[in-house]
DNA sequence: TATTATTACTTTACCATTCAAGTATCTGTT
DNA sequence: AACAGATACTTGAATGGTAAAGTAATAATA
């Protein structure tokens, strides 16, 4: 706590510090309560999650990394698996040769249905202590934060 | 967008998501940053200021497991290059034999100030668009987090 | 049309982290 | 004093991410 500290102690520093300390310790409980039941990590929930929210539940690996906010080469890696046990499948039929588009299978549905239960569950008891309004303040504020 | 979907798309999961998305984005940033030009990451940051803001600047591995929210595990692992680059030391003379004292060095006080300047830049370019009282906001909402 | 650049990946090597298991030391109880 | 936990680590295997380099297909340009 010296003055040289506490000099560069701005509120911005503070956010990064802070986001840096609480996100992981979050995350980590997401990816407990996920892996545990469904077998399944957040990046793996997000994949999904991303599916669902678009017609014909079907992306491109790059459209999926831009969403997800991941890079193609951690797409790859994550979808391998998932391919394997039958959450996605790969969809041929693209124009462009160079694409490859992921579809969710009706075991993802599926899946993907139960994860957010049990997703929903673990969000609501880590944000017990918020009131709606804290909630929904929190969610403008990081939704405004940079890409 | 279906129903199913829409319906749990509450305020808490949304803020979940959106931590998970915007944090790793924000981290990857702030790692750059410090690892282009001081050689170190956000974590052996995090352990330097910690070292920083306490008397004689020396605390054991699980004091400072504690408070940067992380396994006694990666605290082995991060400390032992900073060790071999100087960062930090073993301070031998614990009382209880199990514990292996960590004190900053010059050297570590050195780059935690150099690091400091680029980290409080680069914070302050993340944050641009946010004003004073939003910064001070979100802030508050994160460090209400659970641990 | 030939060539260059861009895009959509995949692969490789690496890094940060976790969990589980192991070791050494200390503390509390009989 | 002895033994049964607890505590403070360290180590090893696995996970999930990155960046950089490679490949193939498309798009833009000379």
């Amino acid at each position: 706590m010296d003055d040289l500290a506490m000099s560069r102690e701005t509120p911005q520093v503070l956010v990064c510090k802070t986001l840096w300390l609480k996100s992981a310790q979050i995350n980590r409980q997401l990816n407990n309560s996920l892996s545990f039941i469904h077998g399944i990590g957040l990046s793996e929930y997000m994949v999904l999650d991303s599916l669902m929210a678009v017609p014909r539940q079907t992306l491109s690996r790059i459209e999926l990394a831009n969403r997800i906010g991941r890079t193609a080469s951690a797409i790859t890696k994550t979808l391998a698996p998932m391919e394997k046990i039958g959450l996605v499948e790969k969809e041929s039929g693209a124009r462009d040769a160079r694409v490859s588009l992921v579809k969710l299978t009706a075991a993802g549905q599926r899946i993907y249905g139960e994860a957010s239960d049990s997703l929903a569950q673990t969000a609501h008891t880590l944000l017990a202590e918020f009131s709606d309004d804290e909630s929904a303040g929190l969610l403008q504020l990081l939704q405004k934060l940079p890409a």
